[in-house]
DNA sequence: ATGCGAGCCTAC
DNA sequence: GAAGGTAGGCTCGCAT
């Protein structure tokens, strides 16, 4: 697979009688569900709806061998299926200029089971020099199927970690040996050193196609998703009080299901008091449930009646191994995964009810689990409509939001939908780095493993990491912009905005606006405004305004902090990788130095400490003292003895020193960041930010083509434009989940491309745009709060705001916000990267280099009110809670509190309290400062 | 009482 | 077997 689109053109150009197929019991289930085997005939349009890993069998030849096999829709609705071939594959590197004999060997040693061995050159990030076009041979081993890679992997992973731990001083004698022995099969097994990709799904290696194979051909024109059928279904079944049902002795009560929009319940007369006849449950015009109802004596016909109309509709099938009810073509998507992982509900909110009122917009019938077996019995109908009601919330669930989000993620991951829903965010991003790298011809590095044994300054590491996010609160109490403030404002801070007024409105004129400074008609008229109000604030620095709340928030900044300055994990360099390429010359601008802060806690005991107890450890035995049960402490895997060696450190610690850790040790650290490495990473990165914009853009426009159908009232196209805009914002929503993933993937546990100074640097880089932020607003105003990327401030109600720039052709206009490009010409003055290279021609490595800030303010407000809650404490501010009112009343932000429909409740409450107002009153005005000695009013949120 | 670390959940 | 990260608030149990 290439992971690029899954509509693809499907042929099958040749007479096949080479691998005429005996039908399988699952081919003749498959075609009599409708997923017929396409094996000749005319070629066909089909939109990939999933696939899975598989074989195939030559009918003459007995032969085996691996294949994907392929489930398509096409436009008629009609499904066919296809079988494609594939070699699964991994490589291994050998010590240099040894491939070819490795080569020989492993062909001999593993005769039967190796289909090819081929030696390629791949870019490898790892090899010095590599930036001067030298490349890393490797020997590409290929199978006929999984299994043989897997006994072959297994059996080469041995030798490579023998080789691997060998010191190289062992190595260099070795090799001086090696001359002038005969050389044995031991002595190519240690020349390799390396195996790559070997454990890369499978079903991913797909990319060859042979002439008289299947062939796929992608269509990149066709971008609509073919009709697929869709059930939701919800079970009730019995339970005993306060348990939870068992499979083991409860019973199915109802099942109720939808399909394609229309409803289905089955009930069982057993466990439910009366018949019950065909109903509705329509909780909203557009969430249409009718269901058909059918009522059967007891639970085996209810269940057959169930699996019958499923294998009728959906086409399950009993898998006896697993005991499941599956079909290979029917995706399993479940709806709590994305509520999980793509909803960002709060968890307390992770339920079928408040997704559906969150996500649907309703509210849902609820009833007390305890009350369901009797009710059943007592009120038959009201349960029924209970039931149907989860079956519509799941099905309208899944419509709107799950199928468009992830299908269209599917079309850009290679993986099937069931694992796009399931993966995290992490592996959903390495799948397309790799796909990136492997566009690139780069060899993936193998998965990252942490040092078990680690030193700092003669002490074991427990644990080492960087500094994140920048956290402050400034302020507690209530801000409303109708009630006065006082400011002591910094009258040099306004006398340098004013001198910097030309340069702060043109940057915004040309960067933001990208218009041409003399095409604007009534730029001194805009100017004047603004220097006559900044000059007021000079003039008159402590006064009592009435405050502008505004939140000054850089967009997706850790992405722009990334693209601005090209970080990517390869490009994290030492001096050593530097000194060997040959693009180390004096007066370079190709190293940009950046900083970030190291953290590490270590152990109290020494190092010879931590030595000696290893040295008593290992010649322990463990598991008691019965002989026969006895394991010696170096025959436990590794992490277990690892595990266990920290143990007996703490206990030592705690008895030597009364304490394990020390305080915990940060040290500034500064980061080499290549800025020729191969681009691949932030590519990555930057084509995921571009085409999300380009998401959001149709987005945008097919909004309005919904707003046009809706004033014409032609409902086909009003359907159109409503499904085309969900589309889009989903699509763009995709995009969003992933760029917010490669910053943190860099820091997972097992990422093929791991870097803590990569993340130390773009947290550090942030923290320091925040800071600088909140510098500048300190002295034109009032912080409030500052969180990682944004700060909420109060400015006094005469600071200029927003303007809007006219050219003299009339045929633009540029909004600006003046405190939005205050901060950005801060911003781009600290931030942009004039070290910026492109390979621009690969022959004669030839690179430009330009200058790139990316990193932007964005302005929300201003607001009606802000609310910083204090603590129970004197003095002490808390961060990451606080609650944001709108003009028009309404709650716009509620942070930090875990029950936030009780809360928003007790705050409105306290808000529209009359008592209290006066004492707000009494506390806004006041002179006390309240930063620190906050012996006033304060808010408190408690939750009951 | 007070201080701590663990566990849970949230902000970004 | 699969796995984005760090910062921070709050509760609770446990040791002092």
């Amino acid at each position: 697979m290439n992971g690029e689109g899954r509509r693809r053109d499907f042929r099958y150009n040749r007479s096949s009688k080479k691998h005429k197929l005996i039908r399988t019991a699952e081919e003749e289930l498959e075609a009599k569900l409708g997923f017929d085997l396409f094996s000749e005939g005319e070629k066909r349009l089909g939109w990939l709806l999933t696939f899975a890993s598989s074989s195939l069998e030559d009918q003459e030849t007995n032969k085996v061998s691996s294949c994907v096999d392929l489930y398509f829709v096409s436009q008629d609705g009609s499904c066919f299926k296809s079988k494609y071939k594939f070699r699964p594959y991994f490589y291994a590197a050998t010590k240099d200029k040894m491939e070819i004999d490795v080569e020989a060997y492993l062909r001999r040693r593993y005769e039967s089971q190796i289909a090819n061995i081929e030696i390629v050159e791949k870019e490898d990030l790892d090899l010095k020099n590599h930036l001067s076009g030298l490349r890393k041979s490797y020997l590409k081993l290929s199978f006929d199927t999984v299994q043989q890679l897997m006994s072959v992997k297994s059996d080469l992973l041995h030798v490579v970690e023998r080789n691997q731990s060998k010191s190289d001083a062992t190595e260099a004698y070795e090799l001086i040996l090696m001359g002038k022995r005969e050389q044995k099969s031991q002595d190519f097994l240690d020349c390799i050193v390396d195996l790559r990709e070997y454990d890369v799904p499978y079903h991913w290696y797909d990319v060859s196609i042979s002439s008289n194979d299947v062939m796929l051909e992608r269509r990149t024109d066709l971008l609509q998703r073919a009709e697929v059928h869709v059930c939701a279904f919800d079970i009730e079944t019995t339970k005993l009080p306060l348990k939870f049902p068992d499979a083991e002795y409860d019973l199915i009560m109802m099942i109720s299901y939808m399909i394609d929009g229309q409803g289905y319940l089955i009930i069982n007369r057993e466990c439910v008091g009366d018949d019950i006849e065909d109903l509705e449950y329509t909780p909203k015009p557009e969430f249409e449930g009718c269901f058909t109802v059918t009522n059967v004596k007891n639970e085996l016909e209810l269940l057959k009646k169930w699996f019958a109309h499923m294998r009728e509709e959906v086409g399950f099938q009993c898998d006896k191994n697993q005991g499941e009810y599956r079909a290979k073509f029917a995706c399993h998507l479940d709806c709590f995964a994305w509520v999980k992982r793509d909803s960002y509900l709060p968890q307390g909110s992770h339920g079928l009810k408040a997704v559906t009122k969150a996500k649907l917009g309703y509210h849902p019938l609820e009833v007390n689990p305890e009350d369901m077996v009797r009710f059943a019995m007592e009120k038959p109908q009201m349960m029924a409509s209970y039931s149907v009601s989860d079956a519509v919330a799941t099905y309208f669930l899944y419509m709107t939001y799950v199928h468009p989000f992830i299908f269209s993620l599917a079309t850009i991951i290679p993986m099937s939908p069931d694992e796009v829903l399931r993966k995290g965010s992490g592996t959903l991003c390495e799948m397309l780095l790799m796909v990136q790298a492997y566009k690139a011809n780069v060899i993936c590095p193998n998965k990252h493993q942490s040092d078990p044994e680690k030193f700092y300054n003669n002490h074991l590491l427990e644990s080492e990491t960087y500094i994140g996010g920048h956290v402050e609160c400034l302020e507690s109490g209530v801000f409303r912009s109708d009630l006065p403030t006082s400011f002591k404002l910094d009258p040099s801070a306004y006398e340098q905005l004013i001198n910097n007024l030309d340069r702060d409105l043109q940057y915004a004129i040309r960067v933001e606006g990208k218009i041409d400074l003399d095409s604007v008609s009534n730029y001194d008229e805009v100017k004047n405004v603004i220097f006559e109000k900044l000059a007021r604030l000079r003039d008159e620095p402590i006064r009592v305004e009435c405050p502008l709340i505004y939140h000054l928030d850089v967009a997706a900044m850790y992405p722009n902090i990334i693209l601005t300055n090209r970080l990517q994990p390869p490009s994290i360099v030492t001096d050593e990788v530097c000194t060997a390429c040959d693009f180390n010359r004096p007066g370079k601008t190709c190293l940009r130095k950046l900083e970030w802060v190291w953290r590490g806690e270590i152990f109290m005991a020494k190092k010879s400490d931590y030595y000696h107890l290893k040295k008593q450890i290992e010649s322990e035995f463990v598991d008691g003292t019965d002989v026969q049960l006895a394991k010696s402490f170096l025959d436990l895997p590794k992490t277990d003895q690892q595990l266990r060696l920290k143990d007996r450190l703490k206990k030592y610690c705690q008895k030597a020193y009364k304490r394990v850790l020390d305080k915990p040790v940060t040290e500034v650290r500064e980061a080499g960041i290549c800025m020729r490495e191969n681009s691949f990473y932030v590519d990555t990165v930057r084509s995921f930010r571009d085409r999300r914009y380009e998401y959001k853009g149709l987005n945008k426009v097919w909004k309005g083509k919904l707003s046009e159908a809706k004033a014409t009232g032609n409902s086909i196209k009003i359907q159109e434009a409503q499904d085309m805009v969900v589309l889009y914002d989903s699509l763009q929503l995709a995009h969003k989940c992933i760029l917010n993933s490669f910053y943190g993937y860099v820091m997972r546990k097992g990422a093929r491309w791991y870097s803590m100074e990569m993340a130390g640097v773009v947290t550090y880089t942030g923290a320091k745009i925040i800071q600088n932020a909140r510098l500048l607003v300190e002295k034109i105003g009032k912080p409030l709060e500052l969180d990682t990327d944004g700060i909420w401030c109060a400015l006094p109600g005469s600071f200029p705001e927003n303007f809007t720039f006219k050219t003299r052709d009339m045929k633009k206009k540029l909004t600006i916000s003046y405190p939005c490009i205050m901060l950005n010409v801060d911003v781009a003055r600290n931030n942009t990267n004039d070290q910026y290279q492109t390979l621009t021609n690969p022959v004669t490595k030839t690179y430009t280099t330009h200058s790139e800030c990316s990193i932007e303010f964005e302005v929300d407000g201003p607001y009606k009110a802000m609310i910083l809650p204090a603590s129970k404490e004197e003095g002490i501010l808390i961060k990451k809670r606080y609650a944001v009112f709108n003009d028009d009343g309404t709650l716009a932000e509620l942070k930090g509190f875990e029950i936030k429909r009780r809360g928003e409740l007790k705050l409105i409450k306290v808000f529209q309290n009359k008592k209290y107002r006066s004492a707000l009153k009494t506390h806004q005005s006041g002179s006390s400062p309240v930063r620190g000695g906050n012996s006033g009013w304060r808010v408190v949120f408690v939750s009951c």
